[in-house]
RNA sequence: CCCCCUGUAGCUCAACCGGUCAGAGCAGAGGACUCAUAAUCCUUUGGUUGCGGGUUCAAGUCCCGCCGGGGGGACCA
């Protein structure tokens, strides 16, 4: 079986979780979902990122130690990716104590081919801003003291010791990365972005602090913890093991896909593979940075006041509603938005009238006409086959568009197939047939449902609570479920439970 | 200041190397049907393809300028 390795990006948890993250997270899930229905050993990665400076100072100012901070915070997204029915195999803190053990040997191979190398660091620093500000940013007062212009604190002179990554000696290597596997990035938008700013040359990375001590300590040194994106970047390595479990390793690496978000692109197609690169590891196959959401076209702020709880969307519209419409409505790669109107018409048109009133309508001739039993089909005219041909054939459309994170035309594809297939209901008129051909209204019947059997275990990993309601109404095994159970047919003879609706109209 | 992307019906998007009346879904309008969650089916309204020039037999599709949106760089972290 071959193996699918996913990663979500690990959330930095000095606040709660909003939209964004939710939105990620449906996606990624998505994904694996499909990958695991198709056949795959997939392993699916998601967590929290739980060093650095501002979770020191977050919970400095709550009175609290960072790892209380982090264990609370961690929490609430470990408790958003539940609500989401997220399928994640593992969910991931950097604080945890393989993780440690991951990055410092990480480390530990870089510095042995060369890239790490101890310098210093200089500027202009503010204690109280806790920053370092160039000559022009600063400027002396009346009275002689040196202050950063934007915030008015007194700057002093300050060296720092920091290590330093040789990012510099990568940039060949990452542009023929980019140029070999175009597909390395993606959408396009963000390689060619990305490919740009390497191509104006590249600068050694500052890899290290001394001035507080939150983080994983430098191996062999630890004055210094090591920066944000070493530490946070190498959880894709810890979760599956690395560097003990060879054979997990061995199995899962190279990852198949980063999902990520656009903001930062460049620390997923520059810093890490140049890592990876240095270390003597694979590069990841894809990395996928999708857009943001917006709020009815308007960013998210706290002081607009139009920041959504995700959880409070679950609970509005519904798990899957949700799921399906931000899968559904924008393009995996591209910024969205989101409003209570299009997302109730997304479950109304979409869900509730094309498709969930299809299995109604169908199911409860069946129930009514043939006592619940699912009908054996006679021969098929050309428009059963041509129905039937164009369910067998969704299965090809949506693989590739999954591959590529774009969800939204897999779904497209479905719901074609919906649409024809409420087409030929209506054009073949079964509530006619039952008077004047019965047999015949057992076939079209039959094709319908099948139809609806074959969509719905494809739409399993966007939806996975109301396509599993629907196949127990078609009554579909639970071991027939996979990907490899679509060619098999729906067995003539199986007794149905009474149709319900699954998916009622939202109304208000 | 520089670079890249983008601007197509009310909304979300399509249109391969420039070439038949610029397409689809949703929303809107009219009709049909009654199996179904007033659902579904059929028909249909609606676009000077941001604006202004230019190249070409022919331009959303190429070039120049302007306006609007997004992203990146530079400067800052």
């Amino acid at each position: 079986m071959s193996a699918f390795y996913i990663t979500t990006a690990i959330a930095y948890p000095n606040g709660t979780p909003h939209i964004g993250h939710a939105y990620e997270y449906i996606a990624a899930d998505a994904f694996a979902r499909f990958k695991r229905l198709d056949g795959y050993d997939v392993r699916f990665l998601t967590g929290t990122d739980e060093h650095g400076l501002k979770m020191q100072q977050t919970a400095q100012k709550e009175g609290i130690t960072p790892r209380e901070l982090a264990d609370r915070n961690a929490a609430g997204f470990k408790r958003l990716q539940d609500a989401l029915g997220s399928s994640y195999d593992r969910f991931i803190r950097t604080t945890d104590a393989d993780h440690y053990e991951a990055s410092q040997e990480l480390w530990r191979r870089m510095a042995d081919a060369g890239d790490i190398y101890l310098g210093s660091y200089s500027g202009w620093y503010s204690v109280r801003d806790e920053a370092y500000f160039a000559e022009d940013e600063t400027e002396v007062d009346a009275e002689g003291v040196r202050r950063a212009v934007s915030t008015g604190a007194e700057v002093t002179w300050t060296e720092e010791e920091s290590y330093f990554f040789r990012l510099s000696a990568y940039q060949d290597r990452l542009l023929k990365l980019y140029e070999e596997h175009p597909g390395f990035i993606g959408p396009d938008v963000r390689r060619n972005e990305i490919a740009s700013f390497v191509a104006q040359g590249l600068k050694d990375l500052s890899i290290s602090r001394a001035t507080f001590d939150w983080g994983v300590p430098v191996p062999g040194d630890e004055r210094h913890v090591m920066y944000v994106w070493v530490d946070a970047l190498t959880n894709y390595l810890t979760g599956i093991g690395f560097p003990h479990d060879e054979a997990s390793v061995a199995k899962y690496w190279p990852a198949d896909v980063h999902i990520i978000g656009k903001d930062i692109a460049r620390f997923h197609a520059v810093y890490w593979p140049a890592f990876l690169m240095s270390a003597g590891l694979d590069v990841p196959t894809r990395v996928h940075a999708h857009g943001f959401l917006f709020n009815k076209g308007a960013k998210m702020s706290k002081s607009v006041g139009n920041v959504v709880d995700p959880f409070e969307l679950v609970d509005e519209y519904g798990l899957d509603t949700l799921r399906f419409f931000l899968l559904r409505e924008i393009s995996y790669g591209q910024d969205g938005s989101y409003s209570h109107e299009a997302i109730v018409t997304r479950r109304n048109a979409d869900l509730a009238n094309e498709y969930g009133n299809l299995a109604q309508r169908s199911l409860s001739m069946v129930a009514k006409n043939l006592g619940g039993i699912v009908p054996e089909p006679g021969a098929y005219t050309a428009e059963d086959e041509e129905l039937l041909a164009l369910a067998d054939g969704l299965v090809d459309r949506m693989r590739p568009e999954m591959d590529r994170q774009n969800v939204h035309l897999a779904l497209e594809a479905a719901w074609q197939v919906l649409s024809r297939t409420n087409r030929y209901f209506s054009a073949q008129e079964p509530w006619v047939l039952r008077k004047t051909d019965p047999a015949r209204m057992g076939t079209v019947l039959y094709v319908t449902l099948e139809v609806l059997r074959i969509v719905t275990l494809l739409v399993q990993p966007v939806i996975p609570g109301s396509a599993a309601a629907i196949l127990d109404q078609l009554g579909v095994p639970g071991d027939g479920r996979d990907f490899s159970a679509l060619p098999e047919r729906l067995a003539a003879g199986t007794r149905l439970p009474a149709p319900a609706p699954v998916f009622p109209k939202y109304e208000a």
